[in-house]
DNA sequence: GTCTATAATTAGATAGAC
DNA sequence: GTCTATCTAATTATAGAC
């Protein structure tokens, strides 16, 4: 699994996999562009210039195309992966910029297809809540090994959302428009200052 | 227009306004819920006890319903204006509690619908989109007074954004469960350091 | 593998009786 | 104002020919 780009190697594959992979790849822009509920499988279908029923011979129901599409082929889990390698030193740093470099190059990303469906999606929901449990805050918790553990990663937590939903859904000024660079800058601080500053515990 | 709870009034009204705001009312709350993609006009005359063409009858289609819902009855605008009435000081503690209040209040605040429908609807996005304009970024622009303040308005929305998504929306530990008092210690010094704290302005 | 045809369901919306 | 009945269009999904 997680062929990205498999180009109609000219000695002729079984053929049928080429149809199935730029399905793929049409679902995950589209269900990154307008979510789970806002994307009909004729739309994928039409795009990828498919019939509609072979979306459904190749993953039986809407809901397998979009688990399909979400099961992270190489997108984001190795850029997951350098954030946490390099210890709490500058960690603000790179999880901003590892979550603005990746979601900036594609709108297809995992995070960015659920964050958009689960609004409207229960199943959706719960997946993303999933995703973010398992990759950031559970790692983030076990690294920081303190009382608050949980609350510092929670509060990242809202940081990366807040910035996904203000820079790619809702698209806010200037978050929008702002370079990797210039949020860097803003909110590298910010969130590194969730993870190791000071913390107010009251009562 | 924005009369919350007109409870039946014996002497009898002219009848048709108690639907009229029972219909109102259920609307928020599913609109609030699921989005606009996720509910059906159907679901919302089924819990309002209503016909659905009466639905159709009073709000013509169901965007116009959407918006009759969203004219924030009484619900947010006060609270907000309290925010700005007092300065700077102690605004990041101010900005997270009104928010929190609220929204802990009552999940069909105009906030939350839209910010459950923008990811799916095209409509409901641009909605939000100047709601927080008009409603946030202008008035801290306005009041901040600084070659930065468009961005460290921006910055406060991110976390208004971040916050509303994680706690009502993904429902993410311990965000979520955590109380007003403790997000406002934890969040009120960081949304005042991005209203006054310091700035990196690289480069 | 791919397409045609179509079933089954559901949604938004309208006409018109009462 | 309220409801019955209905229309139209779109959606997910299946059966079966090629």
């Amino acid at each position: 699994m997680a062929e990205e780009d498999v180009p109609h190697r000219p000695g002729r594959w079984r053929s049928g996999a080429e149809s199935k992979q730029r399905i793929l790849r049409t679902a995950r822009e589209l269900f990154g562009r307008h979510g789970y509920r806002g994307t009909t499988v004729r739309a994928i279908a039409t795009a990828a210039e498919v019939d509609p029923a072979m979306v459904f011979y190749f993953f039986g129901t809407k809901q397998g195309l979009f688990a399909a599409a979400i099961e992270m082929s190489g997108a984001v889990p190795p850029a997951i992966e350098s954030i946490f390698t390099g210890g709490l030193d500058g960690m603000g740093d790179r999880i901003v910029r590892t979550l603005l470099e990746n979601l900036d190059k594609s709108d297809r990303t995992p995070l960015v297809m659920l964050t958009r469906s689960a609004p409207t999606d229960e199943q959706s929901e719960a997946l993303l809540r999933e995703f973010i449990d398992r990759e950031i805050t559970g790692r983030l918790a076990a690294m920081l090994d303190a009382p608050d553990a949980a609350l510092r990663a929670g509060m990242v937590n809202v940081q990366i959302l807040g910035l996904a939903v203000a820079r790619y859904i809702v698209r806010i000024e200037p978050i929008a428009s702002a370079s990797v660079d210039e949020l860097a800058g803003s909110f590298g601080p910010l969130v590194q200052r969730c993870l190791t500053g000071r913390t107010a515990l009251p009562g």
